[in-house]
DNA sequence: CGGAGCCTTGATGACGTTCAAATCGTGTGG
DNA sequence: CCACACGATTTGAACGTCATCAAGGCTCCG
């Protein structure tokens, strides 16, 4: 399952389905491949982007994850993304020309860095990849929304159901299994992320085990009752 | 105060520094004018867009106010967006082409129509537009997740606070007062959108005035100690 | 094997929701 | 123009949920 090193290609890059260049012609993706570079990977912990530096490259995650946060005026960190496989890192700086985050790899992880330039005129001669990052845009806002609804009136256990729903429904996306899979982050950082203490990702992790809907190693999480776990989500 | 109906364009309108042609040049937003159409009054509690229609038009708000939203499996309505003159309405729906959320006036509104084939159109054409388009979702994508993380940890007055001054500061940026300003939307929307009951909103603002914080009088608001304000807010 | 970070579990209390009721404001129709 | 009715807002009281504090156990790496 390992990628060769040596040659990382759009056009064989199984999140190619999922990345950039998803919609592309074959042509067009090659275009688009010879303005693409390797960066070298990360491990857990490192830095991929910091919040205030200018804003040279997109990133695209070929595997492993990273989260984003933002620190507030006390220094204290502010989980708001965690990006998979085939997401794109760096939208939000596109307004200011500068990242408004920081960028942090949850484990080792590749990736692809686009130019921002080279990106730029190349959208200008291809509509559709222009569209595309328009609807890449368009989507990540419309999720964006939607998690603020959806977390801000609901329960302990209905945000935690929804957060892991959207991962399901990610991995499955990626053709990984959407019942079974890793966290890749840690209770802390889900509690961050949804607005809930550690304690409490603990005992509703542990109560949705003793319901039997889900199962819980560690990091390992095995949904078991998919229907129950929707219901709950609301 | 009261544009003249007649003839509307860019050129003469005063939310354009705000809006989609704030860094084209003359000829540019000229061009940009020429695909420009105006949309009817609405009035207040009027459907702008409809969940599940086809996205045709991107529409900015010339005056008044509208919230977005959409329904949740239970018919609950849950506000993910205002907009106040200079918006833009539409982005979350590029994706999929359809729209995802109703919008509804909160007051009397007037709107220009930007059909979406001639916008894309343009951008291919004009760099300066196509950045521009990008720049405005990048906002929207980071201030979508800036609240979600300002919103999720953070006690009750913190929140409300954070919703005034970001009222406050949209309010500044399109030339008006930013301490004295009506809330064109009810209390519930408030709560709605900020995660919180209706009886809390009302109890916080009570409070806010008895602590000389802010003067309110039914949809009236001013804020007369900011920095206080600013600091609640955290 | 040791240690540091991560996770779990229990007890307590504060904050915000919910339920209830009264008042206020707005817009409508007579 | 006034009266009325409905929706919006305010205020009070009781309850429940989740944060906080505290302590112990686990896991993963060096």
């Amino acid at each position: 399952m390992v990628n060769t090193i040596s040659h990382i290609h759009c056009q064989n890059c199984s999140m190619a389905p999922l990345c950039l260049p998803k919609n592309l012609s074959e042509g067009d993706m090659a275009r688009l491949d010879t303005i693409i570079q390797r960066h070298k990977p990360l491990h857990k912990k490192d830095l991929l982007v910091t919040a205030d530096a200018p804003l040279r490259y997109l990133y695209a995650v070929r595997s492993g994850s990273l989260k984003s946060y933002t620190l507030d005026d006390h220094g204290v960190e502010q989980i708001i993304d965690f990006h998979l496989p085939g997401d794109l890192v760096g939208f939000d700086a596109l307004a200011t020309g500068r990242h408004r985050s920081f960028t942090q790899a949850l484990e080792t992880t590749m990736l692809c860095e686009i130019p921002l330039n080279s990106l730029d005129d190349l959208s200008a001669e291809m509509p559709v990849l222009r569209r595309e990052l328009m609807s890449m845009m368009s989507s990540e806002l419309y999720t964006s929304k939607q998690l603020l609804g959806s977390l801000n009136n609901r329960a302990a256990d209905a945000r935690l159901a929804h957060f892991l729903l959207g991962l399901s429904q990610r991995f499955a996306d990626r053709g990984l299994s959407g019942k079974s899979f890793r966290l890749s982050m840690t209770r802390a950082d889900i509690g961050n992320y949804i607005g809930l203490s550690v304690e409490t990702i603990s005992r509703i992790l542990s109560r949705l085990q003793h319901e039997n809907v889900l199962l819980v190693e560690n990091k390992l999480v095995e949904i078991l009752a998919m229907d129950r776990l929707e219901r709950l989500a609301g």
